[in-house]
DNA sequence: ACCGCGAAGTTATATCGTATTACATTCGCG
DNA sequence: CGCGAATGTAATACGATATAACTTCGCGGT
């Protein structure tokens, strides 16, 4: 899929690239207050459009969400890939796990687009937003940083995938506090980070053994 | 707190018991088609009275929601305690956690209504929903049946309850289809039952030597 | 027994966001 | 250069939130 056109400004009438000063403002807007807050005619205002403009670009409220969704999910895959990519100390995994964390956290607005929000739930399964998700959780597999055996891997970046989206969640609304407050999320992921670590060793040692 | 009087029905003006049955029927609407979906006018009108009425009773959509979010916590840990405190042959952790995950998926509105809207993560600190959600949080811990050593307990319960919910939102998303298709949600969740229970066995036998 | 206050409902209305329809402007291609 | 498609605008319908001003009715004090 060719990135599109990306026209320049023509001229006073028209914008020249509305569709993606849509996605980017909104992208803004869900950042700073969440999904639900986004409204195509303040969107419009703010871009110094007619109201009814964006809906040339797009259907309806929905499918504005969704594109801002993938481009999201771009923007996350891009992160993550330099991240597991770039040598350090840690492992990949701890590092893919600190990083959602951190995003989950202070991007909070676009990350429960993601993965909290009726969006995804409603994309139709070979779709641009499915596919990208599918590629995301690939990152994750890779920073797992095992040999493929058997359905091991996934089973188990599926695990750690569920755990951090769970802490994220829970810290977000506030249900980490309280006398559970003293152990801290960070030290909540690097705990789930070695417990599937070692879990995976022992599953791929025993597949090994039985495959012998 | 005593429970609302719960007046009879009085007259044809008087509704008697509005708030009651605005929260149920919320409720019920938020199990269809979650918790975005409800509208206040709709409400009024399916319960047969004007539009502002129910503003009488809460100052706006976002209070409502809050009560109904209480509400749906109440049920959810009856259901829970019902279920940990009956005999069985599996253990209570893993009723726990299937229960979980079969209420998150077949009420998933409800559920997101707890554990994945604005409404908890704005609630105040103190308030009554902070209050419920920390109960059924308690009921984990319980169902973990396992000695208090320090914050380990906590800090178990923390994981099994980030991890379930991970999978519920995962599974509910559709992201959980594709090519780990194979490992069922249930199978999943057994996993992170007893991946937990050996990770809270060898922390509490860690612990002891070391006191000792 | 009555009176009046307050809780709970009503009608009317302002405001805002979504979405559609019909019309206007400009790009770009033959 | 001129015509059609893309992209914008103005006007409008509709539905939901929320408020204001008025009405009905139970209840408690005298």
């Amino acid at each position: 899929m060719p990135p599109r056109p990306a026209r320049k400004a023509l001229n006073a009438y028209h914008h020249g690239d509305l569709r993606d000063a849509l996605v980017q403002a909104a992208l803004h807007e869900v950042e700073l207050s969440g999904p639900e807050a986004i409204s195509i005619s303040a969107l419009a205002k703010k871009l110094g459009v007619s109201q009814p403009a964006p809906y040339k670009h797009f259907a309806d409220r929905e499918t504005l969400l969704t594109a801002v969704t993938a481009e999201a999910f771009r923007q996350f895959s891009a992160m993550m890939r330099t991240a597991i990519e770039k040598p350090s100390k840690q492992s990949k995994l701890s590092r893919f796990a600190q990083l959602t964390l951190d995003f989950g956290l202070r991007r909070n607005g676009i990350y429960r687009l993601m993965f909290a929000s009726r969006t995804m739930a409603c994309a139709p399964k070979g779709s641009e937003l499915q596919s990208a998700a599918m590629e995301t959780f690939e990152l994750l597999v890779e920073a797992l940083e095992a040999p493929a055996v058997g359905l091991l891997r996934e089973r188990s970046a599926l695990k750690v995938w569920a755990s951090l989206h769970g802490v994220v969640m829970l810290a977000e609304q506030g249900l980490l506090t309280g006398q559970v407050a003293h152990v801290s999320r960070e030290e909540l992921v690097e705990d789930i980070v070695h417990e599937t670590k070692l879990a995976l060793s022992v599953a791929i040692e025993a597949a090994g053994k039985a495959a012998s």
